[in-house]
DNA sequence: TGCATTCTCCAAAGCGCTTTGGTTTCCAGT
DNA sequence: ACTGGAAACCAAAGCGCTTTGGAGAATGCA
């Protein structure tokens, strides 16, 4: 069943039929109420790929990743990209994933999708500080998004959260406490999101006059075995920390079991506070001591993500959307003040 | 640049560059390399959208996930998906990914999904024992492939590991070391490979006249949790068992915890055997002790499902594959004799 | 040499939709 | 009664590709 036969059936042409389809104002509101029926009753679906050589839109969001960093194995990434899905499915989009590895380059892989004209706008997620992705897109004409910022100028639309604040917030929370020897435990600073984090830390330490020790400041891969490893050895050190900062919610948990390991309790003998990017299966406040942390869902930020991306399809005069959200300091057990 | 332009440029007909473009063989060499040749120079990309419009096909794979069993946050899914992700990339293409949930059932966005005729096949993971997918699909002509099987008739397309073997074999190595009390942690039974797995360890005891013990049939969806608590359960209980078979690498963290919780040591007091899908990171041979493990890529079943199904679309009169991989046991340090 | 094949290549007809540029009808306003 | 403008609808032209049904040239074989 296709528009033609529908158009005849009704005794309208395909233009009326077409047009009471997707609510344009030109078709009566009897003659829509008629099309929609006999749509809904013969089992009527436009066809995507002609609606698509007709309209030059595809219907689809595009998110590249990169198999190196590995992203699907990683419960942040997916926990984003679950929430992308969802909202495109909804708005009725398509989301396609295309995986960038070895020999085929990130940036190839981003030519050969635009040029395949395969997706309408595209998602870049985990931007580095200086990322070159969003020249690259914009050169090519591609509408995108960006999930996070850029150290660089940013013309372009993005939707983040406020890292430097969120942490900022979280340092002073632990200085107010009369945490001095404050560590960060941050993911790669080469993410953007980590190089915020970690000026929000310095701002607010600074701020009270005290220059964080180098061996304070910890990056890495985000991963409860890093936490450990980096926890561990800090408290071994000279000047073990009264407090952690973490990156995320597995690291954080590395550093608890390496405070335990060291005999220390934390909510009592020692403070923590991680970011919390509100994951499913990884609850805050369910643990033992129940976390004080930032927190934002980063699951929401998908969902916004996709829904900004479409606006700017649907009306391109907008001005570009640029989001920036406050993150929210929950206060629970992990933070006693310092002894 | 699109097909007319780049033909008048060659002084060629739109039907010879195509042809030339598509590997058809009634062109000559000389002019498919001066065709290549040009389309390479003038960056010429196929319009995917008009493609479809005339082949029908649209180049793309399904994936639809249920929020509910939230795949997305399941390492072994989200591998699999990964290989399937690369593989398409590598044969040109794409995968979407649909999400299904709460009101809109699974049922009703797989109908959605065909009838909007955006993907050629799909692929359907994680089946039940008593699948309706297949039919389903069946009934409204959409191809597709099982990346499993269920319990059901199945003349239809699919890849899927010899779980009951793998765990009458690993079953069978704990019983010839003396094991007579062997507990399976196993995944949610009214998945087929879970099924199939207590299959084939059944089928090993009861081979061997031991009716195992209804407490040693343990079922859960498979987290470093629920290994730990069942595992912890069990060695408290009248009659520990002195191994554990496992289906999953993250059960079998849980469990060797519980064991070291308990006193036990992996690899001289008890045994462990786990089922591993070989994910990036978790490797089974940098445990300690190494785990002896039944082992099958899931990321390279992913690329070969792919595989499979554009195979089935390229060829539509092959039989339907089906494939069942034999899985390996690989005998590493986490299985002692009995004592 | 004549005829049948095989090689190359081409013109044109779709694929199923959207959208441009109308036409017709109906009615308010003068 | 006439005009101008809205309201409702339509015919036909694309969108950029694939594919059918040939056509002309080159080749093989008797």
């Amino acid at each position: 069943m296709n528009l033609k036969e529908l158009s005849t059936l009704l005794g309208l042409s395909q233009t009326t039929v077409s047009r009471a389809i997707n609510g344009y104002p030109e078709v009566s509101e009897a003659t829509r109420a008629r099309v929609q029926a006999a749509a809904e009753l013969h089992g009527y679906r436009p066809s995507a790929a002609a609606r698509r050589l007709a309209t030059g839109q595809s219907g689809t969001l595009g998110l590249i990743f990169p198999a190196e960093r590995n992203s699907l194995s990683d419960l942040i990434f997916t926990e984003f990209l679950g929430g992308c899905v969802e909202r495109a499915g909804d708005m009725g989009y398509d989301v396609t994933l295309a995986m960038a590895r070895g020999a085929m380059s990130e940036e190839a892989v981003y030519r050969r999708t635009v040029r395949s004209a395969r997706v309408d706008s595209m998602i870049i997620s985990s931007p580095l500080i200086e990322d070159s992705r969003p020249a690259l897109l914009q050169s090519l004409g591609m509408p995108f998004i960006v999930h996070g910022r850029t150290r660089l100028q940013h013309p372009y639309a993005f939707l983040d959260i406020d890292n430097r604040n969120a942490f900022k917030a979280a340092a002073n929370l632990l200085l107010d406490l009369g945490h001095r020897d404050v560590a960060l435990l941050n993911g790669e600073c080469r993410l953007n999101y980590a190089m915020d984090r970690k000026l929000g830390y310095v701002e607010a330490m600074t701020a009270k006059g005290i220059v964080p020790r180098g061996e304070y400041l910890c990056e890495a891969p985000m991963l409860e075995q890093t936490g450990h490893d980096q926890a561990a050895q800090l408290l071994m050190s000279r000047v073990p920390p009264t407090a952690f900062l973490c990156s995320s919610i597995t690291q954080a948990i590395g550093a608890a079991k390496a405070c335990t390991e060291a005999g220390l309790r934390v909510g009592s003998d020692i403070a923590l506070i991680a970011h919390d990017d509100r994951l499913h299966e990884l609850r805050a406040e369910t643990f033992d001591p129940p976390l004080t942390t930032t927190q934002s869902s980063i699951g929401d930020a998908g969902r916004r993500v996709v829904e900004l991306a479409i606006e700017m399809l649907r009306d391109p005069d907008r001005p570009t959307p640029q989001e920036v959200w406050p993150v929210d300091l929950v206060v629970r057990k992990s933070t006693p003040p310092a002894k």
